[in-house]
DNA sequence: AACGCAAGCAACCGCCTCATC
DNA sequence: TGATGAGGCGGTTGCTTGCGT
């Protein structure tokens, strides 16, 4: 295996400073990022290139959204988040402005917070055999919802729930919401998804 | 005011994918 | 066609902050 760039010796760890903010803010402003690696070096930072492109992409990058999340960018997630599962990166490209660590926080604050107040079991790190089974069910609502959204057609699909029905879910969401409109949604949703993978 | 706990967030780590040679 | 390097992604950790007691 490859020796990961950040092992090298006498590369700082840890929280940026706003001289290192700033360093790295001009230089990608005046040349660019064409090599995240040769980055630090070009700019004077005792950084990697990883590091770099991970300040840059989370926290520095003028298009930046910052603030709670509103309900829509919530409901979106939760919707996403059905359909892609884990693939923040993927619900990141639907959420303009928001990365997908922003969102991978987001969702790990409040799903605990649901998990702690249903009692839901979700297979967040399902086995594998159970994320195959649940691809080749639901491969055809995957589909689905790329077309729906305009996003590429996931890998995994909705195997990040495994045996969860929607309901279960989306159970805590509605009595947050308390409106009746996720509820249509969520019948919306489940018709496409959920029983179009298994009539498939 | 001091302490403990939980939530939120920034950052790191390791693995995967893709491009290039 | 396999090896290698670089970028990207998701999981996880640990620090900071806010709140309750």
């Amino acid at each position: 295996m490859k020796t990961p760039c950040c092992e090298r010796m006498g590369l700082k760890k840890g929280p940026w400073t706003a001289e290192e903010d700033q360093i790295l803010v001009s230089h990608i402003q005046r040349y660019g990022h064409g090599n995240w690696r040769a980055l630090p070096k070009q700019a004077g930072l005792l950084r990697c290139g990883k590091s770099c492109r991970l300040r840059w992409i989370n926290y520095l990058r003028p298009d930046i959204k910052r603030g709670k999340f509103s309900k829509e960018e919530e409901d979106t997630i939760l919707k996403l988040h059905e359909i892609l599962g884990n693939r923040w990166s993927a619900i990141a490209t639907s959420l303009p402005g928001r990365t997908d660590n922003e969102i991978k926080n987001f969702w790990h604050t409040h799903l605990k917070k649901r998990i702690q107040k249903s009692g839901v079991h979700i297979k967040g790190n399902a086995p594998s055999h159970i994320l195959q089974e649940a691809q080749a069910n639901s491969s055809s609502s995957s589909s689905a919802a790329s077309s729906v959204y305009g996003i590429n057609p996931p890998v995994v699909g909705t195997g990040f729930y495994g045996a969860v029905s929607s309901s279960d879910i989306f159970g805590e969401t509605v009595d947050n919401h308390s409106s009746c409109q996720l509820s249509e949604e969520m019948e919306f949703w489940y018709n496409i998804f959920i029983k179009s993978g298994q009539t498939s």
